[in-house]
DNA sequence: AAGTCAATTAATATCGATATTTTGGGAGAG
DNA sequence: CTCTCCCAAAATATCGATATTAATTGACTT
């Protein structure tokens, strides 16, 4: 059973499809922090086996979405204002970090794809919000990927996903509060085009900075739901 | 087959034992960086099952300790002067971070705990070098500890890791040269006594930097040994 | 009635076997 | 002689089943 089919184009593994859609569930809170992982469960609902299931949350447990406890088994991560703070401050360091590394390397392909970037941004916000995740997730990527630091980009990577996580607990999605992004957006991209690497580090901290205090707002707002 | 009997005073899971085992044997470098990791083989190297034995190298992939490629396979992450360059850089940063948060938050029960640490690596150093290895981890983590900021310490954790292996290449053990790193490590702890967050900074800095252009002339000196 | 211990249940961790994919080598065509 | 294609061998990924360990319930003692 389970046999893909001619008509089942997929090429990937079920361990990283298995890790794909675990992470966004998580991500998107339908798994919510803290909870019980069980394997039979996520099995069955996955369609797939246990060794997949069990390979793809070892995966996840490196991104600090999921913990593991030695013969207990695994749980989502869990949430808390701390763990929020630090994520935060984490990001300004290292993005800016990457921002200036970035910017020092800057080339007309990499400034290029930066406008593309931000245009199938601008276009995505207007259509429907999980189009928009990705596209702006694509964009900020783009805005660090000039580096020519692999490992700091995978850090950097890994904290835009545990941020996430917090927007879609904050906001049921990707509510962004009636903050004008766009602006913040659209400060950053001209810093960059204009190759000032000390402006762009700065419209990227305070763009995060923003989106923390209107994050950390919310999150007071319905503390209990938030646990620890 | 396989029981453990009562003699067999093991708490641990099967994979917690291959991921050190492994960890182990990569960081010294017994399992060379670009080496295909085939399942076969460390199964019956660490006389296990093949479960264990992914699970382990699943969760190496998080410490960027081995590539994982899909349906090819799995092998243990390659060198680089690049990826050392960067090691250290961050290192610099990330340490150099968690240290100032780590002084801000000092107490005597921080304090107490960095003498001691000390102690136990100076003594170390006269025995044997893989003890002196463990406890030169030791000191360093104490160090960043009371920072309050776990995932700074986990990246700190695996960033230190990282390093380790080059150290092994670069001198076959934990041969450190000449240079008294007694002398620094006296200058880091001293300056944390004295609560000076930005002495200590500098002096770990320093410390790293040392290292860094010790470890750079190792290499460049058995160059072609080093791939990519 | 409360606490402890044992037996039952549930879940994890691990094994052994199989299907699927990649790799390597050799035969045949150009 | 070189290239391509196909087949055999090896390795990966996955499944299904089992042994081990943790959690739970309920009876028994005090």
């Amino acid at each position: 059973m389970n046999v893909m089919k001619a008509t089942d184009g997929k090429e990937t593994s079920a361990t990283r499809e298995c890790y794909l859609r675990l992470r966004d569930l998580i991500l998107t809170g339908e798994l919510p922090p803290g909870q019980k992982l069980k394997i039979e469960e996520l099995r069955s609902l996955l369609n797939t086996g246990a060794s997949p299931v069990r390979e793809a949350l070892s995966l996840l447990t490196s991104d600090m979405l999921v913990e593991r406890i030695d013969q207990r088994g695994f749980r989502a991560a869990p949430v808390s204002k701390a763990n929020f703070k630090e994520i935060l401050m984490l990001r300004c360091t290292l993005e800016g970090m990457a921002l200036r590394a970035s910017v020092a390397n800057a080339d007309t392909t990499w400034e290029e794809n930066l406008v593309l970037r931000h245009h199938h941004m601008s276009r995505a916000g207007k259509t429907n919000p999980v189009a928009f995740e990705v596209a702006h997730k694509a964009f900020h990527m783009a805005l660090l990927c000039n580096a020519g630091l692999p490992m700091l980009e995978r850090y950097c990577s890994q904290l835009y996903d545990l941020n996430i996580r917090y927007r879609y607990r904050a906001a049921g999605g990707a509510g962004y509060g009636e903050r004008s992004i766009q602006a913040e957006h659209q400060a950053i991209l001209d810093a960059c085009l204009d190759r000032d690497a000390v402006a762009a580090e700065a419209a990227l901290v305070d763009h995060y900075r923003r989106t923390g205090q209107y994050l950390s707002r919310q999150m007071d707002d319905r503390s209990g739901s938030v646990r620890q």
